[in-house]
DNA sequence: AACGAATACAACCGCCGAACT
DNA sequence: TAGTTCGGCGGTTGTATTCGT
């Protein structure tokens, strides 16, 4: 049985919000809120508008201390340091950013920063004279990049550049000076006490998942040195966004998860059905590292428990990918 | 000046999860 | 416990504007 429609398709408006109907719906919250109904407001205003339109009317343009446009290098830092850390989460990513909406957010990043990290790229490409081949794959990408089906394929194949302009691996792996640091503001709401009676005070945790881990004002991620995977915490969830929820967090292979609706195999470790996920990432040249080295994993863990090792290496190498994009694109933004 | 392409951004759509009955 | 409703979210679309030829 389908759900019943939220309003009258047939009798309300659609399209741009004329001044009128602003007014209205703003005088009307300001004066009365919104009744916690959305649906119902639009009835009680007079407005032939969906609940649905009139909540995100007032969420993005007509609530007060909204900023539009301008967003200023810190910002582009901040959207940077989260979409690699978590993705196109991006009422989470708005939520670091005062005044600025998911919406908001989301448009400058599909329309502006991604192009311009993807220019850079590409500009750094030419002038280290890759390979034609390699070349290629960065242009096809730079055609469509909203064709792209999903932010962990997209941040994957940003990282698939990358490794066309360095060494695998380089030296930012062993060098926690390159690493990206994360904005104060994502310091401070990323922290609870709970996780800084057990992990010390010096310790903070990715939004990710990631324990961070301040160093001389710079941070790194605890487990790429030390040993300690930074991949798994229980204590995470929920840290930035208690209304929203974040699920166990596997490092950036969560978004593979989520996309491919194995979450709950994940959880529970290695599973057939749950090792399909690499398939639908196979990179362009014909190599899939992911589902390669996934495989591997297939065939060698049975364990219910994320400490097998060499899963952890497996996701280690890829968050080191993801950290090497994010400290390259951090630096040159 | 005219036209098509590219860009920017507001708004819509459908899905999901929580709350409620 | 199952069904329903609603808020919230991310992805996508539609359209106005700008840019390039």
């Amino acid at each position: 049985m389908g759900r019943a429609p939220c309003c009258d398709k047939a009798n309300v408006k659609k399209g741009p919000w004329s001044p009128e109907e602003d007014v209205k719906l703003k005088d009307y919250i300001d004066k009365y809120g919104t009744g916690g109904n959305w649906i119902a407001l639009p009835q009680k205003i007079g407005l032939k508008r969906c609940g649905k339109s009139c909540r995100l009317r007032w969420l993005n343009y007509l609530r007060p201390n909204i900023k539009h446009g301008g967003f200023s290098e810190e910002e582009d830092s901040i959207i940077l340091s989260l979409y690699i850390s978590i993705g196109s989460r991006w009422s989470i990513i708005a939520a670091q950013l005062p005044g600025r909406t998911d919406n908001d957010i989301k448009n400058y990043w599909n329309t502006k920063l991604k192009k311009k990290l993807l220019g850079r790229q590409k500009q750094m490409t030419r002038q280290d004279s890759i390979a034609d081949s390699n070349e290629s794959n960065i242009n096809n990408n730079n055609k469509s990049p909203q064709n792209l089906s999903s932010s962990a394929l997209e941040r994957l194949q940003l990282h698939m550049q990358l490794q066309n302009l360095q060494s695998p691996f380089s030296s930012f792996y062993n060098n926690p000076i390159l690493w990206p640091k994360l904005h104060p503001l994502l310091q401070s709401t990323t922290t609870t006490p709970d996780q800084n009676s057990k992990l010390g005070s010096q310790e903070c945790f990715h939004p990710r998942g990631a324990n961070v881990v301040h160093q001389n004002n710079n941070i790194k991620l605890a487990g790429i040195n030390d040993g300690v995977s930074p991949f798994y915490s229980e204590n995470v969830e929920q840290s930035l966004n208690p209304t929203h929820g974040f699920q166990p967090n596997f490092g950036f292979s969560q978004d593979f998860q989520q996309d491919n609706h194995n979450m709950d195999l994940m959880n529970r470790g290695g599973s057939k059905e749950l090792f399909q996920v690499g398939n639908e990432f196979e990179l362009t040249n014909g190599s899939s590292w992911w589902s390669e080295e996934v495989e591997l994993e297939k065939k060698t863990t049975s364990s219910s428990s994320w400490g097998s090792t060499s899963v952890l290496d497996q996701t280690t190498e890829g968050m080191v990918m993801l950290q090497d994009y994010a400290q390259m694109s951090y630096h040159s933004v």
